[in-house]
DNA sequence: CTTGCAATAT
DNA sequence: AATATTGCAA
């Protein structure tokens, strides 16, 4: 029974594969890269204070994060009648937008569990490569009684986007953010739970432990996944401890850049599968060395029309469409 | 109620 | 092996 899943995060604007609407009126709009995050300030600190001008309130990227969310749950509210004209599948459930793009058929969770077909795929990045999540809907059901208990979600799988997303949500929240709620809202993946983030987080502390510790012997083959990802630097409490190990020289003087948020994206659905325990993981040979991010993936086949969708996360990176429940399959 | 963490469970 | 759960103390 090893279930496990992954959250595909596409973009928002998933309505249908042959989707243009968007376009209309959203050609000439700036690109996410032309737009000012947010939460960093207009005018520089230096600027601010030689002219007198106050100073902004200081927003972090919660409080940009939480205004997303106020702003889509008021239009929610307002715009659901309107089933034609938007592609906004805002993530509540059984919305009207539901339709072709996520069929869901319990219709009644806010997850949509089912069975799917055994297909397993891993996704590819790095140089502009396409990535694709499987999703597979299938209706069948498993096996737990569909009374009332829909509640069994399949497990996570760390795929390396999702990874460098929690890492790059990690290590751009202070540090005594950096708890698994606000990193769970930060990153902003349909499906992911407190408990997930919370989970990866206890390992992911674990992993960067030992390396402060024994810096110097190099247990290459560590976790794949966190060997992958650089470490923050951020590891640095403002007053507390304070340890880093390779760091890199930052000395920007002034204005640190603050890094902004990932783009709200509540449309995935976490499409998920059911595998089977694994055992053979044959995704990739463990020791890839040299591709820092984003490692190959495999295999892949088959791409919905609905998620090809890519998004560019504030770093330049390019997501695609990422995380992916995905069976732990057994192919093999 | 949320966190951090270790011990377990799957 | 990778995640999830659980139990507890903060």
């Amino acid at each position: 029974m090893g279930e496990e899943v992954r959250i595909t995060d596409y973009d928002d604007n998933v309505g249908g594969g042959d989707e243009d609407r968007v376009s209309e009126w959203e050609v000439g709009l700036p690109t996410a890269d032309d737009l000012t995050p947010l939460f960093q300030a207009l005018i520089p600190q230096e600027l601010a204070s030689a002219f007198s001008i106050s100073p902004e309130p200081r927003r972090s990227v919660l409080d940009v994060n939480r205004a997303s969310q106020n702003t889509l749950s008021s239009l929610r509210g307002q715009s659901q009648a309107l089933s034609s004209s938007n592609n906004f599948n805002f993530k509540s459930f059984n919305e009207d937008g539901a339709r072709d793009a996520l069929v869901v058929e319990g219709h009644d969770a806010d997850l949509i569990r089912e069975g799917s077909d055994s297909r397993k795929l891993q996704n590819m990045e790095g140089g502009g490569g396409a990535e694709e999540a499987d999703s597979a809907l299938r209706t069948e059901n498993c096996s737990d009684d569909p009374s009332a208990r829909a509640l069994k979600r399949p497990r996570l799988v760390w795929t390396p986007q999702l990874h460098k997303r929690f890492v790059d949500v990690v290590a751009h929240l202070e540090i005594k953010n950096a708890v698994p709620k606000t990193i769970m809202q930060l990153m902003n993946v349909e499906g992911l739970t407190r408990e997930n983030v919370a989970s990866h987080l206890q390992k992911y502390r674990l992993y960067l432990k030992r390396m402060q510790e024994v810096s110097n012997e190099g247990p290459s083959s560590s976790d794949q996944l966190f060997a992958s990802t650089p470490v923050p630097q951020s590891l640095n409490e403002s007053g507390g401890n304070g340890h880093g190990q390779q760091n890199n020289s930052n000395n920007g003087h002034m204005g640190m850049p603050i890094p902004m948020p990932y783009p709200m994206q509540m449309v995935p659905m976490p499409v998920l599968g059911m595998a089977h325990h694994g055992q053979g993981h044959m995704g990739m040979p463990v020791g890839t060395p040299g591709v820092p991010e984003g490692f190959h993936g495999g295999y892949e086949s088959h791409h919905h029309p609905y998620n090809m969708v890519h998004q560019m996360d504030w770093s330049g990176n390019n997501f695609g469409s990422v995380a992916s429940y995905r069976y732990t399959n057994d192919d093999k």
